[in-house]
DNA sequence: TCTAGTGTTGAACTGCGTTCATTGATGGGG
DNA sequence: CCCCATCAATGAACGCAGTTCAACACTAGA
């Protein structure tokens, strides 16, 4: 018995995260209500309880898979990319920037999900924002082979954040956004000059 | 009588404000409440109504006041800052960074607030962005003296974004926030080697 | 003083996330 | 085959938001 309850309700979980997936996908966070979830699950409201705390914590299902696609884009334009370690910087910025165009609901919904204050970061977004620092240090290691491992963890920190300061501001077209490729072009410009190239 | 109700309307306005912007300030965006707001003002919850669209209206005026006293504060430090440009542009980019800390909940409530999909940003919103910018690229055009206005504008925003995004991610504390000294480390870092200074 | 017109009020409405008493299903034992 | 103890699912109800608007209060001119 024990067991059938069990896998009705991974079963339900996976629905909810897809559906909660699709209309964050295509509406925003923002239109994400308990009742539709519901009626499109065919499921009581109470059984979305059953199966998440809350809400928060569905969109946070939703988010892990977000960044994990967000993370094998990355990853993929990595595996594509010269050899030259500055140009491997741009391909990923610009993947990541791509990534956020073409999923905007999805990605702002990564950082628009309310956290507990004083609640620490789920482990699974630890684990990947590590994993994409690793993708950017990499590169930096080979271009600045003298930096301690310190310097570089900072350098590894601007850069990541530089790179989502130029995407998220350029996509927020309320202050009258900025175009794709002018987007890549300042990508390009902040990391070749950050890394001393031309 | 016309005279009279403006006054009355003008001032509760005031007040609404007031008691708004150190709500958000003490508080967060989110411990904002009519009721409390009425409470406060001594004020029928109608009457916020009668002063301002909704509440988003009157979030957007304290916002208004947020964003004059970051640009007071970033002018204050580039009118004390030395001639050289790079250290110009370093010392205001902390100046943005300290702003933001020491009024983290009113800062946050600048992007916090939920704007109508597909509306622009307010006037003061851009006026107010326009002189950043100006005090951005006027050290850029002496750095940068052959470089076209287009490029100077791209990089201006850029500069901006990233020093933006270096903030943010910084002050996140969910995601292991980084030490104001580190921040600004990271600042210096990146707008030192996008200007070519050491 | 009376009244027409305008301003103010706060109870009521809507819509949300969440809860929990009730209903229904399940499966081992008689 | 049936019974009933146990546990899961249900959805009406709750609390709490923002917002509205019919009723009330006030004011100014006649």
């Amino acid at each position: 018995m024990a067991r059938k309850t069990e896998s009705r309700r991974a079963a339900l979980r996976e629905n909810l995260i897809e559906i909660a997936e699709t209309t964050i996908a295509a509406e925003g966070l923002s239109a994400l209500r308990a009742r539709d979830l519901a009626k499109e699950a065919g499921c009581a409201v109470g059984a979305i309880y059953n199966v998440f705390g809350d809400l928060t914590e569905l969109v946070l299902a939703v988010n892990a898979r977000t960044f994990h696609r967000l993370g094998a884009d990355v990853a993929a334009a990595l595996a594509e990319a010269p050899q030259d370690p500055t140009e491997q910087l741009v391909v990923m910025a610009q993947a990541y920037h791509h990534f956020a165009a073409a999923n905007h609901n999805s990605w702002r919904a990564l950082f628009d999900v309310d956290r507990a204050p004083g609640e620490a970061a789920p482990d699974w977004y630890l684990a990947e924002m590590g994993r994409l620092f690793t993708y950017i240090s990499d590169p930096l290691k080979v271009i600045f082979p003298d930096r301690d491992e310190t310097e570089l963890a900072l350098m590894t920190r601007a850069l990541f954040s530089s790179v989502h300061g130029i995407v998220l501001l350029g996509l927020d077209e309320a202050s009258a956004g900025v175009s794709a490729e002018n987007i890549d072009r300042m990508i390009a410009l902040v990391l070749r000059q950050l890394t001393g190239a031309n």
